[in-house]
DNA sequence: TACTTGATTGTTGTG
DNA sequence: CACAACAATCAAGTA
């Protein structure tokens, strides 16, 4: 039991999951977003609140982009089979459509092997963004220290989270 | 930019 | 100070 929820009287995700829905696109809702609208006015770019620093983060190359979801997943599978079944389709919103309509008609089972996959870049992505993290502490002198101190390979590199590897899926190997 | 949904992230708010 | 929850942006596919 956790007291209280957080700033919102609001404990359930849901109802506002639901509004997102609803309002289609999560875009300017202005639902109970009284509170951090103060601050950030509106809308928090890309991490910073300062339109100056949006340019920032946004211009950095080494910095990992976020890991498909589940529904991406799925969606880069559907995108090649509606491609075959409509080449003449190459409109990106024709497969969306098709592809959220077809993605809500999957059961719970059936998306669990892209959501499976979708666990799996998740981890990556944590791990990039460990390796970007640390760059970001060393960029003072180089970014990629590639020919002066050498690291091999670190294997060890989760901090807390075991990862799960599936020997019947396909997985990126070793790389000499 | 069109469009899909999920996820990541950031900010706010309360305890 | 820390957790919780919301709120908004972004992730890819091509013309």
């Amino acid at each position: 039991m956790k007291v209280s929820k957080g700033r919102g009287s609001k404990d359930k995700n849901e109802a506002i999951v639901e509004d997102r829905k609803s309002a289609g696109k999560r875009k300017a809702v202005g639902k109970v977003s009284e509170s951090r609208n103060s601050s950030s006015s509106s809308k928090r770019r890309t991490g910073s609140v300062n339109n100056f620093e949006k340019q920032a983060s946004a211009k950095d190359p080494n910095k990992p982009k976020r890991p498909a979801s589940a529904f991406f997943v799925f969606l880069e599978e559907f995108r090649k089979v509606y491609k075959e079944e409509n080449p003449n389709v190459k409109a990106v919103s024709a497969v969306g459509k098709a592809g959220g309509e077809k993605w809500k008609s999957l059961s719970s089972e059936e998306k669990a092997p892209y959501e499976a996959k979708a666990a799996k870049r998740k981890s990556d992505y944590q791990k990039l963004m460990n390796a970007y993290n640390k760059k970001q502490e060393e960029e003072d002198d180089e970014e990629e220290p590639a020919k002066s101190s050498k690291k091999p390979k670190v294997n060890g590199a989760k901090e807390e989270e075991e990862e799960e590897e599936d020997d019947d899926d396909d997985d990126d190997e070793d790389d000499d």
